[in-house]
DNA sequence: CGGTATCCGCGGGGATACTG
DNA sequence: CAGTATCCCCGCGGATACCG
């Protein structure tokens, strides 16, 4: 590795940082993982999250590939969501954080 | 744990996301955690964050409890950052993340 | 050397209304 | 039901100058 850039915005942290660095982002990837979710589901489970911006964070989340969106053509349109290989291997990550975020904080 | 507030702004993980959600404050941490670091060391090598901006982020990590600021009364004054308790018990964490950063981007 | 003090731009995120 | 489309605010983070 190039030395100068161990620490740089191009190593492996900063790039964690700019995937799941969303205020939401790691709560709806712990919300998804435990089972494919339609977008209603999710949007009643955090409502402080506008729908636009619950939108906007999910796409983020897809296009880093961390998320599969599935569309069904019907009427009423469904869509679900779903984790991707590379979002399942980020799996234990996010259940050291929370498993430290309940036992270490207040 | 309340159900209706297992995904609300008070669960593990938002309250992680707060806490190292800043810019810088993963790379920082981990750079901190290789050894005891001088104030100008980590400006050095993190020549991308503004002083004023790197003193903050250190700040609000000694404040969320994850790093120890020790002062030397000195001329030239010196000041050392190192990881708490709190910080170390993160650092699994942060190995890990920093590896999966590491081998699933592109 | 290790900071404050100011000022400021930008974009993350919210509110509201409309749509296929 | 699952979105766009707009508009907007605030605060994160940067730039620059000064200080004990």
């Amino acid at each position: 590795m190039n030395h100068s850039k161990k620490y740089s915005s191009d190593c492996g942290l900063n790039k964690v940082q700019k995937m799941v660095g969303g205020k939401w982002k790691l709560s709806l990837l712990w919300y998804i993982s435990e089972e494919t979710r339609r977008f209603g589901e999710i949007k009643r489970v955090f409502p402080d999250i506008t729908q636009s911006m619950l939108t906007k964070q999910l796409r983020e989340l897809e296009s880093d590939g961390l998320l599969h969106r599935e569309i069904y053509k019907e009427v009423p349109p469904r869509v679900e969501y779903s984790l991707t290989n590379l979002g399942q291997q980020f799996l234990p990550i996010l259940r050291s954080m929370s498993e430290w975020g309940e036992c270490n904080l207040e």
